[in-house]
DNA sequence: CGTGTAAATGTTATATTATTACACATATAG
DNA sequence: CTATATGTGTAATAATATAACATTTACACG
């Protein structure tokens, strides 16, 4: 595939107009199930050209600020995302399965009003919240 | 301070008895005001013979597992508690300021209740939760 | 008290994740 | 066309974390 995105499987939300290097890294985390770090990206990409982390990295940056990726703290890994109303710069919260990797992405409403009214007592001015549970999917349950 | 803790301004939990590089590592970072990482740590402690990060790295997983210390998932550093309840098992969450590194722990009961309504309607069984706001706190919002 | 076993420690080397620094290329606006 | 901002290439390095293996200590049990 190439980095016009064309048949995309992803929310196609409004792409600012991803350069080649961030379209390629997009691309990849797009095609890959459950999360990559940046170096499994890095060996995706050697054979289209990449040699150093710094060129994921940097494409990363700008991804994960459009909001149409994300990045697990928890992992130091990174994710496409899967659903719309991220780049509206909604908290995201992440399932992520400890048996298979899987990570299911959410969107807290209600636990994140929760943690504003804290915020709002605390006069903490929030920018950016981190929210991942870490446990077992449905899946893996019943495989048990 | 020794490694027996005597005069720790910190709760006393029920303190499982810490071996000696336990006792050195968790009274460094209960000095600490805020977060450190793994090798401030170390380099704190090269003083009382610590020579690699191993050495803290084995302590830290113990603290962790004991619940007298955190780790921040964003910012891979770690924080004693600085709050009775985490022994049992509570979920924590933290404020995390970005302008003075000030970080401030309270428990999010009803965020992590929202949350585990939404595992019990997708079958996710969490076993640990992560829960970070990055942002301002009060004082450096006051002195902006 | 011995003795077996689990836990903790010491040490070296290595793996993984991320950034700094600097040169060069490309896009876009005026 | 230029000025400016943004993106890219590349090498070197920093920061975080774990693997592997030998040795020591804690402590339950006979
Ligand atoms: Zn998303
Ligand atoms: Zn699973
Ligand atoms: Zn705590
Ligand atoms: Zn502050």
């Amino acid at each position: 595939m190439n980095s016009t995105h064309v048949g995309s499987s992803h929310p196609a939300h409004d792409l600012p107009k991803l350069t080649k290097n961030q379209g390629l890294v997009f691309d990849v985390l797009s095609a890959e199930a459950g999360p990559m770090t940046a170096y499994a990206i890095l060996d995706a990409l050697r054979s289209e050209g990449f040699k150093a982390p710094l060129q994921v990295y940097r494409a990363l940056d700008k991804l994960v600020e459009f909001g149409i990726v994300h990045r697990l703290e928890s992992l130091n890994a990174f994710v496409a995302c899967s659903h719309p109303g991220c780049a509206q710069n909604e908290t995201a919260a992440f399932a992520i399965c400890e048996r298979c990797g899987g990570v299911n992405e959410f969107t807290p409403e209600k636990a994140v009003e929760c943690l504003q009214a804290w915020a709002d007592g605390a006069g903490f001015a929030p920018s950016r919240t981190t929210i991942e549970l870490r446990g077992t999917c449905r899946d893996c349950m019943a495989a048990a």
